[in-house]
DNA sequence: CGGCCAGTTGATCTATTTCAAACAAGGTGG
DNA sequence: CCACCTTGTTTGAAATAGATCAACTGGCCG
């Protein structure tokens, strides 16, 4: 037995979130994965130019970016357990354009490449959940992208806030209304590409609406509906399946 | 006889671009193909919060969009000719969260998305080009991330042109130095997430630089290298395998 | 001719950056 | 135990990129 059957496995939990997977396709799945390796926080995963290998994290967070020439750099993506590190791990010779660090101490699981493939081409319920999940990560991407384009810094900030929210309730992350995000005022404004001390800013005119409060690493919550209002934020982008 | 058998169809000319298909494979290719169907300017290809179709562009551009509670749009993603038009109609049950119109008038190739999949499931290597597509518009997308985070309007604006040199000089629709452009100013504001009269400031900045000009529908190009190192522009992302 | 659309230009306003300083928490070495 | 350093956060004052509002231009089409 490579694994407990019941799949303890973030991968495995996510994709259960959101599709049926039967026994089968979890002990098949299970197959294709290798123990999970450990690294520290702000350690390298995957460097810019890597032909990258296949994993999935299994807990803590990672951040995906881009590295700029002018030495600074965007943040592309949260990884959060479950998630794939990186896609283009499918095609062997293909190389990625994105680094990959560590926010936390985290632990990946690297699944076998070509088993992965095989899987992915013998069981189409499995082909089926992780296309679901490409099409969530790109969903992801495009509200990031509409984020940085259309959104002011309070605005933004409290759409990212929302989202992690919701992810983190997807894989049973969420305390009543308060959720705990390791980010770094620095990190996020890698991401929301605006100036760390911005970011201060902008978290004490947030905490001044009295919608939310974060003191880190934990946010905390007030008025969901509201601050949804005010951000923007409709979670239909990271529902693109009905629960089952 | 479905299509000329050297394949007259963008889609087919694309994926030659960057990959060696046989002619079983082109054929098989084609003969999920239906003919294509033409759209007017500013019609909607596809609304958001629909189901899909299956189409590749064959002839023109059309714009991925987010439409926004405010009442405007981000554009998200520049569609060409042998372009997806939304990956999400690979899953027959998704919904999609973004909204497509032609920028100009638009031929759209419909293939029937269960003939297809066979496709991808029967023959590797289109399940690898096909793949290799989906991975060059994720770099696409974490490209635009970056021109809305961490450039000014000038460097994003030059960097849009030389994405779009590159792309249209692959499928051959580059004429020494000059690119025929057809997106208007209020276009470009929504895609760099500026308005329309800061567009047009930026442009004449940029002509004074001597870079580049532009007067619609045409832009051209003075001095690549510069223009390169001025928007940090690096071609990689949009070449992730080696030419054939 | 009149009207509409795309682009340009000017003047003012505002969100965010930049530069600078200060503070708190934690870790290390004396 | 204290001095000291680093990292993350806060606050202030000045500078700037881009937004906003408004007016004007030049096609192009009916």
């Amino acid at each position: 037995m490579t694994e407990e059957s019941s799949g303890d496995c973030a991968l495995v939990r996510r994709l259960r979130s959101y599709m049926d997977i039967n026994p089968d396709e979890v002990a098949a799945l299970l197959s294709a994965a290798r123990p999970p390796l450990a690294f520290e926080a702000r350690e390298e995963l995957i460097r810019s130019g890597d032909s990258p290998p296949l994993f999935f994290l299994e807990r803590g967070w990672a951040l995906r970016y881009l590295p700029m020439n002018s030495g600074d750099q965007q943040i592309v993506q949260i990884i959060l357990p479950g998630d794939i590190v990186d896609g283009a791990a499918f095609l062997p010779e293909a190389r990625t354009v994105a680094a990959v660090r560590c926010a936390t101490s985290v632990l990946a699981r690297p699944f076998d490449p070509a088993a992965f493939r095989a899987l992915i081409r013998d069981f189409p319920t499995l082909a089926k959940a992780f296309w679901l999940g490409v099409m969530l990560d790109e969903n992801m991407l495009l509200e990031h992208i509409a984020r940085l384009g259309r959104r002011n810094s309070a605005e933004a900030l409290a759409h990212l806030m929302l989202e992690l929210h919701h992810r983190l309730g997807r894989i049973g992350e969420v305390q009543d209304d308060s959720i705990t995000m390791p980010l770094s005022q620095n990190d996020i404004g890698d991401l929301l590409g605006i100036t760390p001390v911005h970011v201060s800013r902008t978290f004490t005119a947030l905490r001044q609406t009295g919608l939310m409060d974060m003191d880190r690493p934990s946010v905390r919550f007030f008025d969901i509906p509201r601050l949804k209002r005010f951000a923007g934020f409709d979670p239909a982008y990271l529902d693109i399946m009905p629960a089952p």
